[in-house]
DNA sequence: ATAGTGTAGTTGTCTATACAACTTCTACAA
DNA sequence: TTGTAGAAGTTGTATAGACAACTACACTAT
């Protein structure tokens, strides 16, 4: 027979969860001290610690030391938005993931360049411009830059076998990113690489990657909007 | 004087963190075991345990009961996209929230309603169309579509005080949400409506919301894409 | 009335120990 | 060679207790 059909602290999770999803505590409403819930399922204090906090990591209740725990005003829809490499992505799917370079070159660092990677005005900074498609239909065109300090080899690379993001991953551990999504209308440039008029619109996704002290790249994502959206979902 | 520098757990985390980022762990090699950890730093297990446990909620490392902890292959580019109450949001930057009510009416379900919100076919359903503003500059339209079973009384709410989120959460707990993020372009009414041209592209987020048995809502948020972005940082 | 004090209650952290569940490797037997 | 059994190592869960840090509230002295 099964010995644990569920370890306490998931059972008093579960509990919890359902006296907030059923709407017996709502919003604002305190959750019973971790003495009380001790009492009620007969175990130790810290494994009804442990079921609580984890729900408050969870963005289910608030915790105030001193005071008590409460359900959490608006939970939170949210979900975990991860901007993943392109190939893993596209293997995933069980298609063919191949790749376009159209450049790969040094060019001289201008302001707006000097901003997002540190480097000096001027300073040399790996550039490339490339088209990845899946099943042979363009997805997403991948238009970065590399800061040399970083990934000296950049230009190097082949790119029909690795990725740039896997390469730099590889170069030197990851230490923070920023990104934003917008919308907004591809270049010319960049519709005709993409196969797309010049009015659809597209979904865009800018990524600065951070190394310890460096910036180790800046990407701008292009995602044509009729082939592409990211999805999300948030449960319990 | 700081009475407590840092608690334990949270030393031998930053610990473990500074060998990832430093490139002295990398993807792949194993982590030192908890009993290891505990004599090199002098605590119990349990502080140990939790150190690491954390760690791997958070995606830096894998564990494996029986054989160990591994630091984690792609440290997930990713960051909790929030899709949050339009009025909080708004006045969260400083700014004067206000809501131009569009439709407010009742409709009958059509084949996508039905599949949408799970209603019979035919069958009454709230429908309400309006454009929220930050500082008298439209920033977002909401069409909306409410299961009247969760909300009964949708079509006699003020939403001049009250939004159809935050009502939406009084009637009934959500359980679930399922979102799309998307570039398209507006429909002329949307486009007339946010004050903008017909080819600017927008932002278009779908969300549904499901509580319970019943799918409570579905929204389509309408974002014009020279106006808003979102935004997200991972570190560490 | 006001300010300060003390007490009870709550959460945060940590210890030392124990057992269970699982993996990996070695040693031994068929 | 193959298969099995067992030992050692690792993580998962749980306990009982302790102290610290903080909050909220009642009470007291001014």
């Amino acid at each position: 027979m099964p010995t644990s059909p569920l370890p306490a602290f998931e059972q008093i999770k579960t509990f919890v969860k359902a006296q907030i999803t059923s709407g017996v505590w709502q919003a604002g409403d305190t959750v019973p001290s971790e003495s009380a819930l001790q009492q009620q399922f007969g175990v130790s204090r810290m494994t009804v610690n442990r079921a609580v906090k984890e729900l408050a990591a969870e963005g289910l209740v608030t915790r105030l030391r001193g005071s008590g725990t409460v359900v959490a005003q608006w939970h939170r829809i949210s979900s975990m938005l991860a901007v993943r490499d392109i190939h893993e992505e596209v293997i995933e799917r069980g298609h063919a993931h191949t790749c376009r370079v159209l450049r790969l070159e040094v060019v001289v660092a201008d302001a707006a360049l000097v901003q997002a990677l540190g480097v000096r005005l001027g300073a040399p900074v790996f550039h490339s411009v490339m088209v990845h498609m899946e099943d042979d239909v363009a997805i997403q065109l991948e238009d970065r830059h590399v800061n040399p300090a970083v990934a000296p080899d950049y230009l190097t690379v082949n790119f029909q076998t690795t990725t740039p993001t896997q390469y730099l991953f590889a170069c030197a551990p990851l230490t923070e990113a920023r990104y934003s999504i917008e919308a907004a209308l591809p270049s010319p440039p960049e519709a005709k690489s993409l196969g797309i008029g010049r009015n659809e619109p597209c979904l865009i996704i800018t990524r600065c990657t951070v190394s310890g002290a460096h910036v180790a790249s800046q990407a701008r994502l292009v995602y044509p909007g009729m082939r592409y959206s990211l999805r999300g979902n948030f449960a319990l």
